[in-house]
RNA sequence: GGCCCGUUGGUCAAGCGGUCAAGACGCUAGCCUCUCACGCUGGAAACAUGGGUUCGAUUCCCGUACGGGUCACCA
């Protein structure tokens, strides 16, 4: 081990001037009011938002902003090699059409905030600061690699052998590197700087992984750390640092209260804990939220990666599900108590829900369409007309041009069909997403009405045209709902069906159907269906001229 | 393999030493009803396992099994 960090120090960065306490005044304690919590998003910049990743994000907005505190993002662009062009705009956008919205940070058009810049890419000066004062303390030393070792990194995917690999001699070996990479010299490393090698800065890490200490985490409890011993890499070789390091000096100097992300951490933790110590930086509060599991082929509980359907944020726009169908769906599985208030609280928006650390889940969940699915249903329910109207045309101008067209020609009729059974005690709840919706209005619309149903076969025609040609002849679309009805069961009455179901059931074989029938007749001559909602309503919407022509037509075709 | 985390019905879960072990989704029987969509009333369905501690364990402790995560110059 070098004596000499003063020395070390200067060679290595002898370009950083300012100080670890320049830049604490820059970046002072933030003036909030006491309990404000302020929370980060952090996503590399290599993809979609994955679904999973709501859920860190989802508690981050939520407790920042409850608190009154500051919900910041941070654009992770450490690693050049995987990052994806125009990706860290899509997550912002994609956030944004779930209500995810930032105070402060990369936002779109540029920084905001005094924290910044909030690209870890942006920040190299301000880690290096830090790199030389861990060098100063004794905390970190260069190690450097050469060509050939770089190569190999290269081309060696560690992942892919992942369970081929002989863990025990591994370690071994590298325990053996390690110590003997501690050893150089104040001349070698000299020596390798005016050679130009690259090297990487290392922690030195005097932990001892036999010693366990104590650490609460908000959500998983009590927790018992090992030391860490491993001396893991701070500064890559191209003078960036690694996710650890950037973690300890970002989230500290924009003042971080709670650090919120997947559980798929908590193996590093020991290391973040040492680097805090070392660089006398005060541990903020962490989260380690459970991961998102999926079911796989063979049964078995899989974390849900990135391959799978339904991992895309944006595939759940595409197959139509509402943003707040999804947040709704994300708050019951992150709040345990979410559901008993959402029954007390049937109209209130999810941000007023009073999010509680305490009833989040501390195993993994697997995700469930079906619940998805019941849970979008009831939210689209509550929706007025208009919102139906406007975020299913929103949803039809992407993906069916057909649909859209129909809904966007008339505005105030397409309305009309989402008001029925909407705004009661007891809502229709027919649309599950926008996909559903296609499907349900098809029958107010010429160009998408055919019979898709057919009469059973235990139904004469002629009965059928019997009954069609009599509604025909006492039609009025002025009728009352029960002055309607009435000339229907006046119907079924003349040809032999009971009028009264109760009548019926009590003596099915003194009929030959019932009024249920005669209405099923009118239907599927009406609606194509054999269900439908209410056929007064729907009969008053589509007008007197279409019904009676629709009726006709089946008349004719029978 | 080492380390870390977890384990209540098919799924999400309440429970925090004494309960007939909530509720929701799904499944299911029936009612309501002009069909559907709702709504209503029921039903089947669970504390992984072995030891302790205790008058008493789903609840506390230890082991086992199982599941998950992690072991990069990725985050």
């Amino acid at each position: 081990m070098i004596q000499d960090t003063k020395q070390l120090a200067e060679l290595l960065f002898p370009h950083v001037t300012m100080t670890p306490e320049e830049m604490e005044e820059k970046f002072p304690l933030r003036n909030l009011p006491e309990g404000a919590k302020v929370t980060r998003f952090g996503p590399s910049p290599t993809g979609f938002v994955h679904f999973g990743g709501l859920f860190p994000v989802t508690v981050s907005e939520r407790l920042a902003h409850q608190s009154g505190g500051v919900f910041f993002l941070r654009i992770e662009d450490t690693d050049a090699k995987r990052e994806i062009e125009g990706a860290a705009e899509g997550l912002i956008k994609t956030l944004s059409r779930y209500g995810i919205n930032f105070d402060e940070g990369a936002v779109l058009g540029g920084d905001k905030g005094d924290y910044g810049p909030y690209r870890q890419s942006q920040r190299r000066d301000i880690y290096h600061v830090f790199a030389k004062k861990l060098v100063l303390d004794g905390h970190a030393y260069p190690c450097f690699t050469s060509d050939e070792e770089l190569e190999a990194l290269k081309t060696v995917d560690k992942k892919a052998e992942i369970k081929a690999r002989d863990w025990q001699a591994e370690a071994e070996a590298q325990k053996a590197q390690m110590l003997k990479q501690r050893e150089i010299t104040l001349d070698e490393v000299k020596e390798n700087l005016e050679a130009g090698n690259p090297f990487v800065l290392r922690i030195l890490a005097d932990g001892n992984p036999e010693i366990k200490t104590k650490f609460t985490d908000l959500v998983k409890g009590n927790l018992e750390i090992p030391e860490n011993d491993e001396d893991f890499v701070l500064l890559k070789s191209d003078g960036i640092p690694t996710y650890h390091f950037a973690h300890a000096v970002d989230d500290h100097l924009m003042r971080t209260t709670h650090v919120i992300r997947g559980e798929e951490w908590l193996p590093s933790l020991a290391k973040h804990i040492q680097l805090f110590k070392y660089l006398g930086f005060r541990l903020p509060k962490f989260l380690h939220i459970s991961q998102l599991m999926k079911l796989d082929e063979n049964g078995a509980k899989k974390k849900l990666s990135k391959r799978d359907m339904g991992a895309n944020l944006d595939d759940y726009s595409r197959m139509g599900y509402a943003p707040d169908c999804v947040m709704e769906y994300v708050m019951t599985l992150l709040n345990s108590n979410y559901e008993e208030w959402r029954m007390q609280n049937p109209d209130k928006h999810y941000t007023e829900f009073p999010f509680n650390i305490k009833k989040m889940s501390v195993s993994g969940c697997l995700f469930d369409f079906d619940k998805l699915n019941d849970v979008s249903k009831n939210v689209i329910s509550k929706m007025s007309a208009d919102a139906v109207y406007e975020q299913a045309l929103a949803w039809a101008k992407d993906n069916d041009a057909e649909l859209a067209e129909c809904l966007s020609k008339d505005a105030d009729y397409a309305k009309s069909i989402f008001a029925i059974g909407r705004g009661g005690k007891k809502p229709r709840k027919d649309l599950t997403t926008w996909a559903d919706v296609k499907p349900y209005v098809d029958l107010f619309y010429d160009e998408l009405f055919s019979i898709k149903d057919s009469y059973a076969e235990n139904f004469s025609k002629e009965d059928i045209k019997t009954a069609l040609s009599a509604f025909l002849d006492s039609f009025n679309i002025a009728d009352d709902m029960n002055a309607w009805f009435d000339k229907i069961k006046a119907i079924a009455e003349s040809m032999g069906y009971a009028s009264d179901m109760k009548a019926y059931k009590a003596n099915p074989e003194a009929y030959k159907g019932n009024v249920a029938d005669v209405s099923m007749f009118l239907r599927v001559a009406v609606t194509g269906k054999l269900n439908a909602p209410d056929m007064y309503t729907v009969m008053q919407i589509l007008g007197y001229d279409r019904v009676v022509a629709r009726i006709k037509a089946m008349i004719n075709n029978l």
